[in-house]
DNA sequence: CGTATTTGACCAGCGC
DNA sequence: GCGCTGGTCAAATACG
């Protein structure tokens, strides 16, 4: 790429250029300047006056960006909190329950869940629910914190495995009623105390999917996000088509081709990059790289992050 | 040889 | 009480 002839740094973002922000801007313009002990030069220049014109579009789209980031934050904070309002109001839709006392809530439960979003319909409407044993359900269910996660793989792929970077000892496998495919049983093996237990089955209407339950919450932090997904060597991508379930899933597609330990290193760059051009991605990085602010907000988030860490050890 | 996995046996809850 | 079922245990086996 050649970076030596004038690059178009706009982001389309409807603000070039923004008017009313022109006086607040060039002030913000002025004193990022002076915060950088760069002495602004005569207006005169043309050359420093279109890069000062260039600056202050790019603060603009920086200022833009920063708040559909605030916005989108903030929709997601909502959006969840209205998921887990969601599922303690409807807890016996999907969820298991760790005890074997409500084995038959949770073949019903099973029943909803293999199906991958057809919905049967007839495992709750016939009965009469009670609400006392509703509230000793939530209650269990808040306890036991379990969580249902769909793992896409190769069709060719006929292990229960499931990388999570958690370590697992499998101790049991079993056969169940409704499903022909073995159940395998597992136990958090990373801390002996650790009580969390998975189980995973291949969903009944799609072999290629596993389906993970995890039980309980582990007691140590996570051993390494980095082993997360390396051991199969697979792509792990965020799967919006999950399977119609109200529990709260996650789909992990794993059957995009394989690669190597280091391109399994990025999976986490794999995960939040969406398809976009090479040129805005760079265009973006400089703009950002570029702008003070972005940089001090950085900093501080950054030291922020390392000194809630800390915080966290001790 | 130590550790992880496999697999049949066993246990407990539930419905009839 | 009996049979069915899901979950767990533990001895046997496999593996590095």
């Amino acid at each position: 790429m050649d970076f030596s002839s004038p690059v178009n740094t706009s982001l389309d973002l409807n603000i070039n250029p923004p008017r009313f922000h022109e006086q607040v801007l060039k002030k913000e313009v002025e004193s990022n300047y002076f915060s950088l002990g760069i002495r602004m030069s005569s207006a005169k220049e043309e050359p420093t006056s279109a890069l000062v014109e260039e600056l202050k579009r790019v603060s603009a789209e920086n200022k833009k960006l920063t708040e559909m980031l605030t916005e989108m934050c903030e929709s997601y904070n909502t959006l969840r909190s209205n998921l887990v309002d969601y599922m303690r109001k409807n807890p016996d839709k999907d969820q298991h329950n760790s005890s074997s006392k409500r084995r038959k809530s949770e073949s019903s439960n099973n029943n909803n869940s293999n199906a991958m979003g057809v919905n049967n319909g007839n495992s709750e409407s016939s009965s009469t629910d009670e609400e006392s044993c509703k509230k000793h359900r939530e209650e269990e269910i808040m306890k036991a914190n379990i969580s249902r996660v769909y793992v896409r793989t190769e069709g060719s792929d006929r292990s229960l495995i499931v990388k999570d970077g958690y370590q697992w000892r499998k101790y049991g496998q079993k056969v169940t009623r409704d499903n022909p495919s073995p159940r395998a049983y597992f136990k958090c093996s990373f801390a002996p105390s650790c009580p969390v237990k998975k189980k995973v089955q291949r969903s009944v209407e799609d072999q290629s999917i596993l389906v993970a339950t995890y039980e309980g919450e582990h007691n140590h932090p996570h051993p390494s996000k980095m082993e997360a997904t390396s051991g199969s060597s697979r792509c792990v991508t965020l799967n919006s088509a999950s399977p119609n379930s109200s529990a709260p899933t996650v789909t992990l597609d794993f059957t995009k081709s394989k690669m190597s330990s280091n391109e399994s290193k990025n999976l986490n760059t794999n995960i939040v990059t969406p398809k976009v051009p090479q040129t805005l991605v760079e265009q973006m990085a400089n703009s950002l790289t570029k702008d003070p602010n972005f940089r001090a907000a950085l900093v501080a988030a950054i030291s922020g992050r390392a000194l809630h860490k800390n915080k966290v050890r001790n």
